[in-house]
DNA sequence: AATATTGAAACATCTGATGTTTTAATATTT
DNA sequence: AAATATTAAAACATCAGATGTTTCAATATT
């Protein structure tokens, strides 16, 4: 035999529901913009109470594949699913499979060098302006850790995008969010923003240069100076370490 | 002034108290396998009706983050997210940014011939017998193509699994369930099949000598020879492109 | 022409009733 | 005593319908 069957969960009305309407949509069915009947003809349409429609809309929309709007002229509409449904949804994720420092390092090392080989081709003289006026935001800010957390998101970000390739984006860009989260709980101080933009304009410099191999070196250096700065800062309650955030007291 | 603000999406009941809750499982007041309060008995303590709470636990139940069992020991229990869960969100993602083949390879390049590379060190005995066992797997498989996408799945998933992280695991994975899908679609010959068993082969020869460079270098061909086969292929409604998939007829 | 009012469509919320599932306790049978 | 069948209760699933709130467009007023 050697087989495994697979529970079957009991079918929810709702499930049933949310699952047709995600599989018209992936079908082509459904376009963005397309609106859904309302509430009340929809559940007519399937025999079924308005909680349980609406129970299934709740959930497209958890999906990010739903936007409901109240008011006349109201109603479902079908959505582009967000960039920032989808960092929530691995945000959850990765919460319990708690990845260490050294996990968002190496896959950083292994994209982003590669990421500015290709960028060292690409890149435009506009490119290359928006980076050196994001350099500059962020050394003339004088102590808005937020604000220059979002320029640091900004200029990596920036760079995948030049390179076109929209899954390595999402991949930078939530590595990025979820390091800046840490970053917050920790102490970063001037030396270590000092040394950030230093290495940004290094990077920079070796991609007005046009020089894949300098630039490239330039911004593993970078990383792993990153990862080494992190290390070392401490924080009142968290301690940081290559496996990931442990409370004081917690044992690994 | 400069300032932007966001809009703010007027808080509905359920969207609140889905959030209150993810927040608790955040901050680590929620641990998994908790129990929450029965529908009613929650409700109640919200000062809100059974229906806007049921909505809240179906929008976490979405998240992933709530099980929900019927009966009478069920209830609402936090669960770990899964990575079905996740997936089914990337799907739903990249099918409206629908990234072409290149995105895809052009990742694999830049990942698993580094991947490949780590476990020319840390690879165990064991982890060899594995890979040549799901090698000779994929050889008697007649024609089973299913099964056989599940085994390629899981040659890839080995190896990422042995540099132990996570964060690529998943990357990798969702990337070969993502061409899987393209696959099922195309024409695959048996002269692919044992191209791909063949380059498998060539990658353990290189882990087994424990030589870093080889298997990187056997890796990268791999996945550059898998691209030109799906290109090459064809079939009857569907052609695939550099640029991603297009219907017969559409225009690029 | 600009502003204020009003009406209707659609979602949001509440209430309370009824059905279904699941489990544990109890009763029955062997 | 052990195995089986019955039953009761807890908790979710679904339904029906009432009432509130938002939003927009048409209309009326200034």
């Amino acid at each position: 035999m050697g087989f495994k069957f697979e529970t079957v969960k009991a079918s929810r009305i709702s499930e049933n529901i949310a699952g047709q309407i995600r599989e018209a949509i992936l079908n082509g069915e459904l376009k963005i913009g397309d609106q859904l009947p309302s509430e009340k003809d929809f559940a007519n349409h399937f025999g079924v109470s308005k909680s349980s429609l609406r129970e299934a809309y709740r959930v497209l929309e958890a999906y990010g594949l739903l936007e409901i709007r109240q008011g006349m002229s109201g109603g479902a509409f079908i959505k582009e699913v967000d960039l920032t449904t989808i960092k929530d949804s691995l945000v959850n994720y990765f919460f319990f499979k708690n990845p260490g420092l050294r996990d968002y390092t190496e896959i950083r090392t292994f994209l982003e060098p590669q990421v500015v080989r290709i960028c060292a081709e690409k890149i435009t003289a506009k490119d290359i302006e928006y980076l050196e006026n994001n350099i500059l935001a962020m050394e003339q800010e004088p102590d808005g850790k937020n604000f220059i957390s979002d320029l640091d998101i900004a200029f990596h970000k920036k760079l995948v995008d030049i390179t076109g390739n929209k899954i390595i984006s999402l991949i930078v860009e939530t590595i990025q969010t979820a390091l800046i989260n840490i970053k917050r709980i920790v102490h970063t101080d001037e030396q270590f923003l000092k040394k950030v933009c230093d290495d940004h304009k290094m990077i920079v410099a070796a991609l007005k240069e046009r020089d894949p191999e300098k630039a490239s070196i330039a911004m593993l250096d970078h990383i792993n100076e990153v990862e080494r700065g992190m290390l070392a800062s401490k924080s009142g309650t968290i301690i940081i370490t290559e496996k990931g955030l442990l409370k004081q007291g917690q044992e690994s």
